[in-house]
DNA sequence: GCATATTTGTCCGTATGTATA
DNA sequence: CTATACATACGGACAAATATG
């Protein structure tokens, strides 16, 4: 547990509110980034002592993680950085057409310009090469997607999802490869939204879908035994 | 805090795994059955007294069904028993459309039979007048229709959110007029499902939804200020 | 508005049980 | 199989926030 101690850095930032939830908030943001690797073990002592925290308030920070499934908890054995198996991928792709597909028929002219704007970053950061950037723009945009069905817990469902998904981005090799190709694929459907073309947005989102989990699994098949 | 003595009964029940996962099934169970009622405060050293258990476990329980949304964690003034807004009610009803809606499309002749089951215990109950069974069952056959969609993910968003509505179903004054005229429903949307007139089904259900949105609405109306 | 009592938030030390080298 | 490391759970402590009179 050496490199722990860059966590170090991230002291400062508890101060407000509830302690395990900036925990938390610290936590997700750095799995997110792959800082911790998925399957890593988190130590309760070395992460309590890093962040200046007690085991107890960590412990709560832990269960909060677990809730979102970033962490998995084994029962005295500890938390680890979830891994997610093929089929995990596919069930992830299984709930976002069912609820992405419903959105695509409640589209507002809001929710479109709120998914182009999140098509324009995706764009400028493929003109300038930032892959990872392409990645979470792609995901702002399937956020902004989701949220014309209009409900706050669809969102949330939504945002753990692809904070789900994130975990699995980092099994891929060539983010370009992998993030590049969905830009173009962004613009078509927000075109079809935008003409109202329903059907036809409803059969690209469904093509998108397919191609993307099929991409995906295809990197886990060598990892997996 | 007299009457949560009663809780001493399922002190015998810790024993197994986690403790803190075995006081939450406990809690949830009190929760859904009505012996906490919505917007009552939940003490740390009351409860974990009657259970037997630290306030550092107890607390840890408290997370998770805070989590599951059957909490409210408010800093510094403890854990309070949700109360839905007619909002929530609005939202979870929106989520149901988008999960039921989709699974009515993936219908399956074992999916239909869980289905069927659920309904006639739900027939039974409504015969010998167990007007709150007849709601559980009325769960159950939801619950069994939104397993057709066959993602474990919407599995748990459903049971949760089936798990929330029960904290409204109390507020409902008369079990009989409120659970007994679904049963029928149920029959109908069973019986187009079987027959594969998939819209039909998917129109029926969205009325079942209307209704049942409508009369919760209701019922709620005198008591928001 | 104030003083007091209550309750939560957080931490620590420790004992016990469980998994792994 | 033993030893070690670690998670689980407890109980006590105290500060800070909140509720009560």
């Amino acid at each position: 547990m050496e490199h722990v101690t860059a966590l170090e850095h991230d002291r400062e930032r508890l101060g407000r509110s509830s302690t395990a939830e900036k925990v938390a908030d610290i936590l997700r943001e750095r799995i997110a980034e792959g800082f911790f690797a998925p399957g890593e073990r988190l130590s309760e002592e070395a992460i309590g002592r890093a962040l200046g925290v007690s085991r107890n308030t960590l412990r709560e920070a832990f269960r909060l993680l677990s809730h979102e499934r970033l962490l998995e908890h084994k029962l005295n054995r500890g938390v680890f950085v979830r891994v997610l198996s093929a089929g995990d991928v596919s069930d992830v792709y299984r709930v976002r057409r069912v609820i992405e597909g419903a959105a695509v028929r409640r589209a507002t002219p809001e929710g479109i310009a709120a998914m182009r704007e999140a098509l324009r970053e995706g764009e400028q950061a493929a003109e300038e090469k930032r892959w990872r950037d392409v990645g979470t723009a792609n995901i702002r945009f399937h956020q902004a997607l989701a949220r014309m069905n209009d409900s706050q817990r669809l969102d949330d469902v939504m945002r753990q999802l692809l904070a789900e998904l994130r975990l699995v981005f980092h099994v891929m090799i060539d983010p370009r490869s992998f993030h590049g190709p969905f830009v173009p694929r962004n613009q078509e459907l927000v075109a079809l939204l935008a003409a109202g073309e329903t059907d036809r947005a409803a059969r690209a989102l469904e093509s998108y879908l397919d191609d993307a989990e099929a991409l995906l699994i295809e990197a886990y098949r060598p990892r997996e035994n």
